[in-house]
DNA sequence: AAATGATACAACCGCCGGCGT
DNA sequence: TACGCCGGCGGTTGTATCATT
């Protein structure tokens, strides 16, 4: 790790801060009058700081600056010294043990930095966030999946032994907590286009699982490399930043075909035709590719505004149909998703649960999301050149148009994976880490993940599916 | 050697929940 | 119950440093 300027040159403050202290100068101050600095630490604020605490302990940042005179507000004492002074701090690169548990706890926590934190003694959110960020950027960059498909297999198989005990055995309890609330904030995906001649199928509802989880999985890893970490309106905000398209002109990555209640589909994939091409058997990418809308700050998604999308967040999701075969290998650009922007209460036999949002989802949650996702009745590309069966904006609540055969669905369903998609999908969000050589390449494994994958759900998907046909 | 881009890191900001009044 | 304060958390930004051209 790198050890900045300020750190090394630590006893002498800059020639700017001497100069210019940043001060908070909009606030002008906190309430007594004190001006508060802001911008780097020096290491007389710093020893200013450790002796506070070591006199008062922990807490009570605000009267910090009353006790000691620092003039800095609380929350940057409190941020100074729990990334930099506290004891026990372990400084230097991530070992590959802590960099192999990130993935591994962001596969199953996503963007829960803190949490993390505790299962890495000596590491802070900060650092940890700092590196899952770079990471991603740098997998964006190279067109790779997040994670390994060890990771994905070994989440699977803890999403699967949680539905099984129902409980919590597999997955912290804290997270299984979270699993109690509900929060349908988010939109729902209608994964179509996934294959050539395919589109996605309604699918009923798997009742056990989580509907929380599902939705935190929606616009994070499994779904897509956009960095959960943007703000869900500010990333919609930049969701309409325009994309270039191949005339030089730029266009929104996806488009609402129709932008009245349940009939909202977007097509994303920037660069290419908006429009599903049954030709483009690669067409479907999981993971982020060079050029993608995804890599924009890693953020995907763009849009046109209307009335009732304003306030939704809109997911970016990439589904590669990726080769199992092909870990390293760049990730084809191309995604046509459609997405419901309505965000509906779900039905009520859906578990509520912790839902921090989506945003913070893992793949843990993006694995049940997405086959949540594809139970939902809402989620109904409206795309008429796919085989997708499509909502009316009538019936967006309690019925569904279905356009497609039970045949069709049947087919579906087995072709492709209870996830809608190819299970190989999945495991486009794995990648290997080359460097350790580890055993993310090994084909058992991935055909294990996928076999454990389709024989845990398809016999519900089909459950499901025909239940829901006789609606 | 300079310019440019990429990376790593520190720090700030806004939001949210808990808690006390 | 409402309100304000405080601390924690996640997202974002700014900047120093390194690498490449």
């Amino acid at each position: 790790m790198r050890h900045t300027k300020i750190e090394i040159e630590d006893n002498i403050p800059s020639k700017d801060q001497i100069l210019s202290p940043l001060v908070d100068e909009d606030s002008g101050g906190n309430a007594n009058g004190i001006v508060l600095k802001k911008g780097p630490w020096t290491s007389a604020e710093d020893e200013i700081l450790i002796e506070y605490v070591k006199k008062h302990g922990e807490g009570n940042w605000n009267a910090v600056q009353k006790h000691s005179g620092l003039s800095r507000c609380g929350k940057s004492c409190r941020l100074r010294w729990a990334n930099h002074l506290r004891p026990n701090l372990k400084k230097g690169a991530f070992t590959e043990e802590e960099e192999h548990l990130i993935i591994e706890l962001h596969a199953k926590m996503g963007n829960k930095w803190a949490r993390m934190a505790a299962h890495l003694p000596g590491r802070t959110d900060n650092e940890i966030k700092n590196y899952w960020n770079t990471r991603i950027k740098r997998r964006q960059r190279a067109g790779l999946p997040l994670y390994p498909p060890d990771v994905c297999l070994r989440t699977w198989q803890a999403l699967q032994q949680t539905q099984d005990t129902g409980g919590s055995n597999v997955v912290d309890k804290d997270r299984h907590d979270l699993l109690r609330t509900n929060s349908y904030d988010i939109p729902d995906v209608m994964f179509h286009s996934l294959k050539p001649n395919n589109t996605l199928s309604y699918m009923s509802e798997l009742p056990d699982i989580s509907s929380c989880m599902m939705k935190r999985g929606l616009d994070s890893s499994l779904c897509s490399f956009m960095p959960s970490t943007m703000h869900r309106q500010k990333r919609f905000r930049e969701s309409a930043s325009l994309f270039p398209s191949p005339d030089g002109s730029v266009k929104a990555p996806y488009q609402f075909e129709d932008n009245s209640y349940g009939q909202v589909t977007q097509s994303y994939g920037s660069p290419f035709p908006l429009e599903s091409n049954p030709t483009n058997k690669n067409a479907m990418s999981f993971g982020s590719f060079e050029g993608s809308h995804s890599l924009t700050n890693g953020n995907s998604s763009a849009s046109q505004h209307s009335k009732e999308t304003e306030k939704l967040e809109l997911p970016s999701l990439q589904y590669p149909e990726t080769d199992l075969s092909s870990w390293d290998t760049p990730i084809q650009p191309s995604i046509f998703e459609s997405v419901d922007p309505f965000i509906q209460s779900p039905p009520t036999f859906m578990l509520g649960s912790d839902c921090p949002s989506p945003r913070h989802s893992g793949l843990l949650e993006a694995l049940i999301y997405e086959s949540k996702t594809l139970g939902c009745p809402k989620n109904h590309p409206s795309d008429k050149n796919s085989n997708s069966y499509s909502v009316t904006p009538g019936d967006v609540t309690d019925s569904y148009n279905l356009t497609a055969s039970k045949t069709e669905i049947d087919d579906y369903t087995e072709a492709i994976s209870p996830f809608g998609h190819s299970t190989s999908s999945l495991f486009s969000e794995c990648t290997p880490i080359s460097a350790t050589g580890s055993s993310y390449e090994d084909p058992a494994l991935t055909e294990a993940f996928s076999d454990t994958f389709q024989s845990s759900f398809s016999p519900r998907f089909h459950d499901g599916l025909h239940q829901m046909l006789k609606v």
